[in-house]
DNA sequence: TTTAAATATTGATATATTTGTATGTCATCA
DNA sequence: TGATGACATACAAATATATCAATATTTAAA
């Protein structure tokens, strides 16, 4: 499926896609995510060194994006890959960017 | 090559790699110029009914991050992948998006 | 039921992006 | 060389994003 033939609302929908992925803190997430890990916000936060509400924030975004889900485990919450295709793409990304 | 083990700047770079194309305009240009079509700045503006300024605008963000180059051809400026894999790395994202 | 840890949300500020209009530049051809 | 078509750039207004500090909410356990 090539992009030319898509609707513009479907051009609309994979750019907010991969528009939420975007962001080195939320690439670098997902880097952590990959292959059905699970994290939560605390060790996002200290793994990446920025604030805890900075780490919820983008997490709250890629799960509002449709790219992360989350359950709650005790006082924890935490996030993984919503599909396992996103894995492909994220390696694809870093294919194309190391090339 | 997993974003876990890439350094804070080469995360930088893929980010903005893609922060690059997540635009429906952006990607739309992209969607044309898959698999090596070479196109001008008028039919972009044409095609994607756009100002003219504005697709120039893409093509040059596009053309700036490393994704288009170009060659000038007599009065037109044609645009045209850069790298033969971003192709790839298109498909796969029009994959996730429309799964 | 109080306390504390883990998350989420809010508010403010700074910064970045997008878009259109207008204008500048460059190449071709009469 | 003057006119025209094709691109590029500058500027300004509107909109969107990112960040931190502070505060609220939720949960488990004492």
């Amino acid at each position: 499926m090539e992009f030319s033939e898509l609707k513009p609302e479907e051009v609309e929908k994979a750019a907010n896609m991969i528009k939420a992925i975007s962001h080195p803190i939320r690439l670098a997430i997902l880097g952590y995510l990959g292959e059905g890990k699970k994290m939560n916000v605390t060790e996002i936060h200290r793994l990446l060194n920025i604030e805890q509400s900075t780490a919820s924030h983008h997490l709250g975004i890629l799960k509002d994006k449709g790219i992360l889900t989350s359950t709650r485990k005790g006082k924890h919450t935490l996030y993984y890959l919503k599909k396992k295709n996103l894995s492909k793409l994220i390696r694809c990304i870093s294919e194309c960017a190391c090339d």
